[in-house]
Order: C-alpha cells, then sequence, then structure tokens
DNA sequence: GTTTTGTGCTAAATCAATTTAGCAACGATC
DNA sequence: GATCGTTGCTAAATTGATTTAGCACAAAAC
C-alpha cells in the first residue's frame, strides 16, 4: 500500500509491533518445533508480520545459515541453440516450485569461461549447480565443488558425475516401431555424422541415436537402404544427402532424419522430386525444434525432453530425487503430419 | 589444490594469516582511498589473500551494504519465443561485466505469475529490475519497486517506466532504401495484422513497423502495390497471403514480410508459382531468427536487436547510461541472398 | 515448605563482511 | 616541554536473521 520512504520491515519491527522478542517472531514464523510459545503469542506475531508485509532479508538468512536457497546453472550456450532456452524454464519452473532462485551463466563452450563461472557461482555460494550441455559428449571438466551437489544435463565427464540424458535408445526403437506399423518396408538414414563415426565415444549422444535405431531396425521387418552421412546436422547437409539418395534411385517408403534440421533440407530434395512427405512416403525426424512446427506438411518428430530434463537436474541437486549414475529421461514422439497412415 | 574439510577462507582467516585486523584488511582489498597504511602491510595482505584464495562471502556483503549486485530480469516468455534467449545473453554478458549476476524469472504472460515473482526478487533485494517482453504492447503493470532502478524491454506501461525498444522507424526506412537501391518499382507488403488494425495502441512495435513501412514508400520511388492482411504472423499466414497476392495477378518487383516466419511462407508460394526469391524479386523480412539462415536461398532480414537490447537495458539500471524515456536500439540490416542486385 | 518439573519467553552469540571513531607513537611547532 | 598534526593501524558497531542457553514464574511432587 502505502510505499513510504520506510525502509525494508525487519524482524525487529516485527517484534516491536507485536510486542514479542526477536526470537519469539523467528520461532514462530519458522514454525519451529518444540518451541512452546502460546497460541495468543502465535496469533500476535502471525498478525503484525501479515499486517507490516514482512518480508525476510534473504541476505542475512543465508549468511546465518550458510544456505542461499539458490541453484546454479551453467550453460555452454543460451542464445545459439534451440534448446537451452527451454531447458532455462524447467529450471526455473522447478526452483520456483522449491522455493529457490537460478543463478545463470553462459560460457559461449569457453573452459575459461567455465573456470570463471565455477568461481562466481561457488562466491554466491549456490546450495547446488547443474551443467547443461547443448551438445552430448564426453567431457573433461576442471574442479568443481565438491561440498554441493552438482549434476550434468546432456553429457557425461570422465569423473562420473551424476548425469541426465534423454532415452535415445527407446527413441530409436520408437521411431521404428511407428515406421513399421504404416506397413513401410523400406527405409533410409539420412545421416549419421561423418565426424562422430571417428569418435563413438565423444558423441554418445550421437553415437546412440544411430545405434539404438540400426540396432531396432535389426528387429524389425523394415529393410535399411543405406545410411547418408553428412559433415553437420544442417538443412544444407540433408539437402545434399537425400538428393544424392534420390539421385541413386531409392525411393524409400521411410526417411529417418537425425534431427529436424536436417528434415527441412530432406523436404526440399523430396520438392525437387515432387514426393510430399507425409503422402508420397514418411519422414520422421528427432528434436522437435520449432521449425518442425513451421514446415508444411508439419514435421513428426521425436521430441528432445529439454523443459523435462531441466525438471529432473534440479529435483536431482536438491535430493527429491536418485542423485547418481544416469537419469534417462524419456523422449515423447510428437505426431504430426510427416508419417503416412 | 588440497580441498581438506576446511570451511571457506573468511577475512579473519586472512587477518591472522598476515598480522592484520579485519579492518585493514577490509580497506587494503578494497582500495578505500583514504586509508593510509603502509606499502608492507598492504603487500603482506595482498598475499596472503591471494595464497589463501581469499573470495569474499557476498552474503555478508550484501547485508553489510545493502546492495546484492544482483540484477533481476522478469521475461514472460522464455521458452516458446526464439528471442529471449539473445535477450538474456545480452543480459548475463553486460551483468558479468559489471560483476553483477542475474536472478532470472519467467510468467507465462500470466498476471499472478508477475507478482510472484516481483515478491520474490523484491525479497532477495536485487539492485535492479528488467522486465522483457517478447511482443511489443502498452503495459498496465503492478505496482513496481520505487526504490531501485527498473527498464522495460519491448514495451511501454502506462506508468512511463524507462523503456528499451528497437528502433522500427529507421528500419522500415532502411527496408524501403534498400529495395529502392535494387531499382525495384513496384512492391507489396505482406501482411499488417488485422488483429493491431483494430487496437493500435495496443501494439505499438507492429504499429510502428507498418506506419514506418507506409512512410519510407511514401517518399520513395516505389509503388505498393498493396497491403494483404494475416490472421497471425506465422508461415502458413504467409503463404496465404503469399498466393492470394500472386493469384490477383499480381507480380511486385519484391516483397517486403512482416517477418521471417510469413517470409517463409511466402517462399513456399512463391516456389509454386516458380519465383526464386533474390532472382525473379527481391524478399525483404523483419526479425533475423534462425530460420531466415535455414531458408534458400538464405533471407535478407532486418534484425531484432534483441541482444543488445538487453545489454542496454542493463546498463540503463546500472546508471551507466541514460536512464529514462525511450532508448532506441539500431535494427541492423543482415544481408544474405534473397534482394536481387 | 522445600524441591522439582514444566511453561513461556528472551538475551546474547553468531554468521562475514564494512566502516567509524579513535588510539598510540612520533616528529614538528611554538 | 606542552601542543599539534600526521601516520599507521584497530576495536567495536552494524547489517538482519537464527539458535542456544537460561531466566522467571507457576504448578506439581515430596
Amino acid at each position: 500500500m502505502s510505499a513510504e520512504k520506510s525502509k525494508r520491515v525487519t524482524l525487529a519491527d516485527v517484534a516491536e509491533a507485536s510486542g514479542m522478542s526477536k526470537a519469539s517472531v523467528s520461532l514462530i514464523l519458522n514454525n519451529r518445533p518444540g518451541s512452546r510459545l502460546s497460541a495468543a503469542a502465535v496469533k500476535r506475531v502471525r498478525e503484525a508480520a501479515e499486517r507490516l508485509g514482512y518480508r525476510p532479508n534473504v541476505a542475512a538468512q543465508s549468511l546465518r545459515l550458510g544456505k542461499t536457497r539458490t541453484l546454479g546453472f551453467i550453460s555452454d550456450q543460451v542464445t545459439v541453440t534451440r534448446f537451452a532456452s527451454a531447458m532455462i524454464t524447467g529450471i526455473l519452473r522447478a526452483a520456483a516450485d522449491n522455493d529457490h532462485t537460478v543463478l545463470i551463466t553462459e560460457t559461449r563452450g569457453e573452459p575459461a569461461e567455465l573456470t570463471k563461472a565455477l568461481d562466481q557461482l561457488r562466491q554466491r555460494d549456490v546450495d547446488g549447480l547443474i551443467l547443461g550441455f547443448m551438445d552430448s559428449r564426453l567431457r573433461d571438466l576442471p574442479e568443481l565443488p565438491e561440498d554441493r551437489p552438482v549434476v550434468l544435463v546432456n553429457s557425461h565427464d570422465v569423473q562420473q558425475h551424476p548425469s541426465v540424458m534423454p532415452d535415445e535408445n527407446a527413441a530409436g526403437r520408437q521411431a521404428v516401431e511407428r515406421l513399421a506399423q504404416t506397413g513401410a518396408r523400406t527405409v533410409a538414414l539420412v545421416g549419421a555424422l561423418r565426424a562422430a563415426q571417428s569418435s563413438p565415444e565423444s558423441y554418445p549422444g550421437i553415437t546412440r541415436r544411430f545405434a539404438a535405431l540400426n540396432q531396432a531396425l535389426d528387429n524389425s521387418p523394415l529393410h535399411l537402404l543405406g545410411q547418408w552421412e553428412l559433415e553437420d546436422w544442417n538443412p544444407a547437409d540433408g539437402y545434399v544427402a537425400t538428393t544424392q539418395l534420390l539421385a541413386q534411385g531409392h525411393r524409400p517408403d521411410a526417411l529417418i532424419c537425425a534431427n529436424d534440421r536436417v528434415a527441412m533440407g530432406a523436404y526440399q530434395a523430396l520438392a525437387e522430386h515432387r514426393l510430399t512427405p507425409g503422402a508420397d512416403l514418411s519422414v520422421i525426424s528427432f528434436d522437435d525444434e520449432v521449425i518442425a512446427g513451421y514446415l508444411r506438411p508439419q514435421l513428426t518428430t521425436i521430441a528432445l525432453p529439454y523443459e523435462q530434463m531441466g525438471v529432473r537436474a534440479v529435483r536431482s541437486v536438491l535430493g527429491q530425487q536418485e542423485h547418481s549414475g544416469e537419469q534417462l529421461i524419456d523422449m515423447p514422439l510428437i505426431e504430426r503430419q510427416s508419417v503416412r497412415d
């Protein structure tokens, strides 16, 4: 209401207003068990606190308790990637639900920035640390704080900190099953990453995705026409690979694309051959970026559940959930229009 | 190095190690002018601090100084939009440059969440507040803290808080000039928003964009064939409008699209008429979303400078820059392939 | 009637910093 | 020789919460 020049309301103000001591007020407002204050006192204090609009000073609490009710989130990329923001949303939501706030830092993938960020968050005394990565890989991280929980999202590290990962295995199986349902017989894989082949251990996400896909295909009625490799996972690469595939005379019943950007390129190549996804053949993909909804026909894809991963990471560091090893998160199939009936 | 069970190093530890008092250590480490400590003492203290790896406890500093070196950022959307993350990047960078950290909150556009976020940040005693909006509009906000600086990004409010806005006027002029350069004579505008027409004051961003465009066209040799209105600014809408425009027999030298998603739809419609942007006609657009780079040919567009706006917002609340009225940020033309020579 | 137990509450210490007022020692001034 | 000024440094107060140890009084037990 009235703003006045009033300083913030402190515990002492509430104490004075209610005729109690600071100790009593603190005890009452925090519902300390075992402290036997009269019902009348409790009522007086509660009312005074309410009336004055008392809010505890977080800095003072942190100092006294050694806890800041703050989580640190270090991301390698916030801007560039289409996913970090989804992860942040999940983290913010879960943190807010647990009365925590989140300090966010960005490293642009530079190790020096990571060290700086760690130092900064350590100094701010965060209660837990979440390290988010936009591509899945085995990392060698600098020394992390040992006195508070740490969790990695979307990567592993050599020191084997707990991690939250998308369940690529199940996703691969699901993709193949979905295509098998449509009665498809032949399928082409666009495209494994050339760089990834050479060092599978450093790209576990990518490697897993293709290993899972291959294994699922082996156990299905589908016939794999081949895998078309790419330099990178961008539309231009998908376009090149798909054009090549079609030029070789292949006419698969279904295309499995490495991700949505690759699928976007594939769409362009298919259009040039007058082939329409969802009608002439099925296209299924991974990630569920925004463009998946923009493409026509809209792209059916298996989502990277970044928001859920963020939520899970928070719960993990707050000790509300298993906090060790690798925690797998389901990748949901987003059914749109690019898979035939 | 050795982690030990050691508690954190405090000022008192440094004092003891250097044989000085806490007061002296504080004075020295903060370079207080006017405090005349011997060079020898300064050296001893500095060395001890370095050796022990002393980092001040932020909570204690905040409590004592009443400043938290923390900024609050409240965004209506983090996930959904393609821009919030760019803004966050700018904010994080500028904040880090000024030794501040950022607390981020998301309201999902719900007023109740906004009130909650404000309360939370007030409680955390942020030194300044940035309110970011993903669509530009006139807002009626709840009571904001009056004792610390507040700035809005990409919106105005009825209470007239300082704001940071993209310079749509200059952008409109620039778009028209660029097309005039190519020798284009006729141009079509795809598309004004039907909803916006009815209440211009509530969509200043959109309104400005079109007002600026119209005015710039009036002062140019270009002939405006017409404006095609849309329900929304999505690819499907752009497709519909462009198809309609072409069906009416128009063959403009240039298309000005409301934003990149609309342009994406326009591309599809043009492709169906065998028209190629950058060759058969020019297409220019606004926003510079990621898809602008994915389209083929790549889309020339005038960027919404969200990162710069974030940077500016931080400088504004930190008092390093004018902190009043409306601060306009340049919208840079991102030259790609969709404008003819 | 004295001791014990329990009830209701509070004074004071604590967390880790910053800052003010001022002490002690020494040389300079009158 | 007393006074003053300067230099180099520190004790103690302060910030706003939490928590421990314990006080004063009343009822119960012996």
